[in-house]
DNA sequence: AATATTTTGATAACAATTACTGATATGTTA
DNA sequence: TAACATATCAGTAATTGTTATCAAAATATT
């Protein structure tokens, strides 16, 4: 369990709503839930928020998917699936990391640079996509 | 050699300028290349020929870095780095795939979904940038 | 040549994100 | 506690990459 830190109530609510889902949302998603509740919510709060949970290690952009980036609070190294049809995007569970220091090693050598991280990203179609329609 | 394709001389000339460079470069790259020798260009150009290319499978886009799309007619699967300090995209190397279709098949189970593609992205700093800064 | 189709430049529209600004809340110090 | 400094915020404007529009020009077809 994390110490608890002494986050403002707004920014504790947007980091636990992207700690709370699995769905990768974009910031307007964050917005959307929060709204309800906490109404006088600025979008540009959630933004905000969001860059500083990105600098403080705790979030990390999965990607951009549509022009929207995505955002996960899940930190540990995977891989994630998107559906191009509905532009949901799933964890992809692995056991050990397909990606080893040995592959970090490998691409430093060939392309002469220093590796810190990496992302691996699927694409295809769910299945949910795939009964709404045929291919 | 490909086919001489019946491309108009714009067409063309974006489809070669994006072929003979390995810098991955954004829309606005192309266009800058392009202006001097074809004054009349327009942006709008590019980007509607991007999108042609991407529909007839010439070119692919390979991701989006700082918010600016960066396309590469390279179709062959390769992994690219992306500095994260020069925002330069790089192709990785290799002998043979990282990804093979079990790894397809592994993600298609686990996830439930059919996966037609994938992308690797390694982050990091490339040697220019160790050179001009201290980290 | 007459007509249809494709491609284009210029510009406007759009959407995601960021910047700005003054207000409010919170923390610190004495 | 009061006085001050700092952090956070809402609301809005500005920015920016990209897409849509539309009439003109180029090209293909008959």
């Amino acid at each position: 369990m994390q110490a608890k830190r002494n986050f403002s109530a707004k920014r504790e609510a947007i980091y636990e709503t992207l700690a709370s889902t699995k769905s990768h949302p974009t910031a307007e998603w964050v917005y959307d839930q929060l709204k309800p509740s906490i109404p006088d919510l600025s979008l540009g709060t959630v933004y905000r928020n969001l860059t500083v949970f990105k600098e403080l290690g705790l979030t990390k952009c999965v990607g951009v998917v549509n022009g929207k980036e995505r955002f996960d609070a899940d930190m540990s190294q995977h891989p994630h699936f998107v559906c191009t049809r509905c532009l949901s995007v799933i964890d992809v569970p692995i056991k050990r990391n397909f990606v080893d220091c040995n592959i970090y090693d490998y691409v430093a050598k060939e392309c002469g640079v220093t590796v810190e991280d990496h992302n691996i990203v699927f694409y295809g179609f769910c299945n949910g996509c795939r009964e709404k329609q045929d291919f």
